[in-house]
DNA sequence: CGGGTCATTGAACCATATCAAGTCCTGTGG
DNA sequence: CCACAGGACTTGATATGGTTCAATGACCCG
């Protein structure tokens, strides 16, 4: 076992400086908190590192985190018996993992690349509240946004095409500006058979509908799953 | 206009009588109240009524009320320019409409039939937080409820065939037993546009499913859209 | 009874899945 | 630095589930 739970140990370093030099400052769920309330609050954190597929947390699992993604991105999915697998959103730093209601979690969460996770327990999130309730207000919305993409991924599941299906999912992408600074072309961190979990369709669909917009000049893929958007606004129209 | 905003108006009559007699006490976001703070919230809120069709809540629209269903369903969806459309899920007695989080509102709500809601401002939920601030871990329960349907429904529409999704709708309905006390027969609410438009399908094929499962004999069709489970597990099987 | 909406059914078509090679990367060991 | 092995990706041929188009049938309400 190397997953969430057993990596959570020892003591982190807590205070402020932790937080200040935090690379989703502003980002995470405890954004919200003032000065003194982010000082004690910090002390409840830790933070872990996983590598490339290493499974973070797992369906049926007791539900005793919540975290924050501070670097890297995360797959979230579901699991048919028969192994059909259908990825439910993608996580990126500031994104919150987990939640604080349900006493089984309902989801497989996977590290795609390196991944640090800034995590809290559970039970220390209520006693924390009891002094800084705003700290559920900050949970609710990042629940709310998860929600909001949610349901923007059923519109793209239930009613779009491959073609635009894939559009969406590129421009989606390109909106966490994942390459560097002064570059336009960004890293596809997905291998194919995830992005049609991720859309809904098989490998092959997903692979014709790339050569496809490559065809059409409106992107271009360089060494190493560099992807560069050609033409926006086309894409933004297919989408 | 006679949606939502005109037709929150006058004075409800408020006080722990309203609440004691409510359908949904249990149910709703406000059942986590205690009955003092539950007497200052009921004075908050206005009962609303709309009929079959009625539009209750607009994309676009500034975000001002969260309600609480209290009688009937309501249809959440989204629309593509094109005028493709995706019901986003279906609300039942208990569940909440609208969220306190966003400054415009993302979706259509639409009345299934004749339908009650128990509304609130938002801005008075952020005064009556203030000193009961459980209210906002009662919200973020059922917004984590929405979300988990949410994502069962991201499985269903991207990996599951027609007939699986026709199951699941028919289980999913089932659950909420619309139909009277003593009988098994419950009324599908929809019409098969609208089941098409939530399981991502044509009404012909919905058509022909229901058909095709009328045949296996594994569910029945009586007047008035009353419908009969005759073989649950095999339903579940295919599901 | 008659007109409209809603639902069913049939036939043809098509977007995507499935099956099957092949090619291209990428990391590894010599 | 090269050879090679295995996985990842692409491409082609074929199959098929679901859509589309069209006609008919059932039901409800005036």
């Amino acid at each position: 076992m190397n997953n969430i739970t057993s990596l959570y140990s020892g003591n982190g370093f807590g205070g402020l400086d932790k937080c200040n030099n935090c690379p989703v400052r502003g980002l995470s769920f405890c954004s919200a908190l003032d000065t003194l309330a982010l000082e004690e609050f910090s002390a409840l954190s830790k933070t872990r590192s996983f590598t490339d597929g290493q499974l973070i947390l797992t369906e049926g699992e007791v539900n005793e985190y919540i975290g924050s993604i501070t670097e890297g991105i995360v797959k979230v999915y579901k699991l048919l018996n028969d192994g059909r697998q259908q990825i439910i959103s993608l996580g990126f730093p500031g994104d919150m993992l987990g939640n604080i209601i349900d006493a089984e979690y309902n989801y497989f969460v996977e590290a795609v690349g390196k991944v640090k996770i800034c995590l809290y327990r559970v039970s220390r999130i209520a006693s924390f509240a009891a002094t800084n309730p705003e700290i559920y207000l900050s949970i609710l919305g990042k629940t709310n946004q998860q929600l909001s993409h949610a349901r923007d991924w059923l519109v793209l599941l239930g009613r779009k095409t491959a073609k635009e299906k894939i559009a969406s999912f590129l421009l989606l992408l390109s909106e966490h500006h994942l390459g560097s600074e002064t570059d336009q072309a960004f890293k596809i961190p997905l291998k194919r058979q995830e992005i049609a979990d991720f859309l809904g369709l098989t490998i092959e669909t997903v692979s014709r509908n790339f050569s496809s917009l490559k065809n059409q000049q409106l992107i271009r893929e360089q060494a190493g799953h560099m992807l560069i958007i050609v033409d926006y606004s086309a894409l933004k129209n297919i989408s």
